[in-house]
DNA sequence: AATGAATGAGGTTTCATTCAT
DNA sequence: GATGAATGAAACCTCATTCAT
């Protein structure tokens, strides 16, 4: 046990330097975006030396590649994972609610990863592969299994699923984009809390908006 | 006549230096994004050295900004404009084929937009002001008029809306991820026509998910 | 006349600052060696901002590649070219007291990029191409045309130019060294004047050593 | 003996270390060049760690100084050193053909060491002083005692020592340059074994290119 | 003695912007 | 008005060297 002390405390230094950078990086990506945010910027909010940052990843571009890593495993291990006994409704409006272990926390790297993606080919297969597509592929599970159980009507669970996906990501980008603007947050949520909100939203998927 | 002839020229050329170093940049902003496209290649694309850039904008940045109200006119004067007669189906089956006069002009503008929208406050707040929330509006117009005439069953226009240009706004970045990844592209959309697609999505919005 | 002033004008400054960092980049190499030259050595030495280094090559490498150019016309027009009616010894030893036009102001150049060719195979290959064996070439000939007038002896006249070039640019190598050891310069070429050198040179070559 | 033995073995593991250390930096030197070299390079070439480098050596720059040592050896009992009953012609050629125990094995080193020395003054001087000037001591004692002998004819034995030294080095660095250039070396040494051009070599030297 | 993670100064190169022509 | 050469700050990245383990 003592004898492996020091090899645990090395590591455990390691993966405290890998770490900071990381969240520093997150946390800079999501505010200032990709391009802008420096590598200096990023050593001294992780508190390492610029040089440091290089011996964990072999180029700036890579942590941006890393971050793609961390989002895709809240997200498959997401809310959707057991619903058991859970009615379709307070699903929904927990998926959309996402304030549990999701939103908060994953969103600014949902965001950046989303941006960056838009002129950036590699990552935006990479997003596809390893965060939009296993989600979609939960939700799309979960349609299918209650057009079995004669729950949902027959639909294409695919394009049911790239819908609930859709909105759930326009979520994080409209929020994001309301956060910017004070005024326009205040007409557009004033009169809601965020729970009628979700309530709504998953009236509405549910139900439709015909009478 | 002939008086006016090289005031007009000299506006006319005005007026086409300063469009097509827009166009240029739409077109590289769009291509490869706002950091990487440099102002000597918007020159280059534009046909105008480097320096007349500044003759018609104080900044790099303020290209970008010009780029919103560029956007917010078409979008505005959108296919929602006069919908008397149609049914709702055709309506929304029109909006999601995104096919007439928006999606393939403007989507690639819109996507920058979006995209350096994520960290720049100021493009954020345009953005929502000028283009989204204006066709937030008139999608709500719409809906509230449908729920007055009876067609559409009492529900908050404004939060309905909202998943409306959700799905709209999803589309267009969806639609850029899929373009980046061919294979992902054949299983996510190849059983489906794009008419048959949008079909599907103004039913599930009509009729909703459940049974 | 007066209309061609100022594109003349600017092409004598494009001339300038080109030859400027030519110029500089020389010296600098010469002294300190490639790598140990930084871009902003060279810039402050040029009188031009670093940046500017970039409006006239590609990068840093390619001034080193350029300065070939600059060797290969002065050694390729060098003594040998007309030599018509001088004896081989006076010959030989202009070649050797290497004063005229060539050895002060090419020595350094030369000796850069030969040190430099040593651990880049790109630069070595032109070197020879473009520096060496056109100067070997020109040698051949002149000792061809003497095998012929039957002044020189039947020999194969490409290792005799060997021969004489590989002693031409030890010179140059050997000159270098002892500039930088005061004691030994001294006692290598205390006894003789550079003429008396290049005298003796000449006559071991032309008549050999051995007796 | 068996006190002596740890004694021994970590005075044969250090010897182990700094021998790894010095041939690896050889190798490299003589590959890339000293400054391209990083002793991240040179550590795990010796299979050391970066850090063991400094327990040997003060700095970078230490080892190549070192190297001179290694190199001032050999050259000093050089094949020259027993001559005794060989045919001038017998050694020279053997000098040139540079097959034993030197060339192969030290041209690498002796090219990285000429090639630094010409942009690093202390480099320059030890080089002449443990390197050069040792073998051109040889070579002009060589040739004093064939004065004295009778057969080369009287001329300063130092100039033509100086003679066949630049000519051994050359030789070495032409080599290295025609290694560059596939074509050129074909070109240049295609219709000669490496023994006629040596033995031509000689034959030039000793009587001379004048019939 | 040996390690290798950490450092940070400094290198090359880019690019928005200016200004003399 | 139009040009494009010139600028220089600042970006990303490297690497000789140090030092806690």
């Amino acid at each position: 046990m003592r004898s492996s002390s020091p090899e645990q405390s090395r590591r455990k230094r390691v993966a405290d330097a890998k770490t900071a950078i990381l969240q520093a990086a997150t946390r800079l990506f999501a505010e200032r975006g990709y391009d802008i945010t420096t590598t200096r910027m990023i050593a001294r909010e992780a508190g390492v030396a610029e040089g440091t940052i290089y011996l964990y990843f072999p180029s700036k571009r890579h942590i941006l590649l890393s971050l793609i890593r961390q989002a895709s495993v809240p997200v498959v291990t997401s809310q959707l994972a057991d619903t058991e006994g859970q009615s379709d409704e307070s699903v929904l409006r927990v998926l959309f609610t996402e304030r549990i272990r999701f939103g908060r926390e994953y969103a600014p790297l949902l965001k950046t990863l989303l941006s960056e993606a838009m002129h950036d080919a590699d990552l935006a297969q990479q997003l596809l592969q390893e965060v939009i597509q296993p989600l979609s592929a939960l939700v799309k599970e979960y349609i299918e299994k209650r057009i079995e159980e004669g729950v949902f009507r027959e639909a294409p669970a695919d394009i049911a699923a790239r819908v609930l996906v859709g909105m759930f990501w326009f979520t994080i980008v409209y929020d994001h984009l309301l956060a910017c603007d004070p005024a326009a947050k205040a007409e557009v949520l004033g009169s809601y809390t965020p729970e009628e909100y979700a309530q709504w939203f998953a009236n509405l998927v549910l139900g439709g908006i015909a009478r």
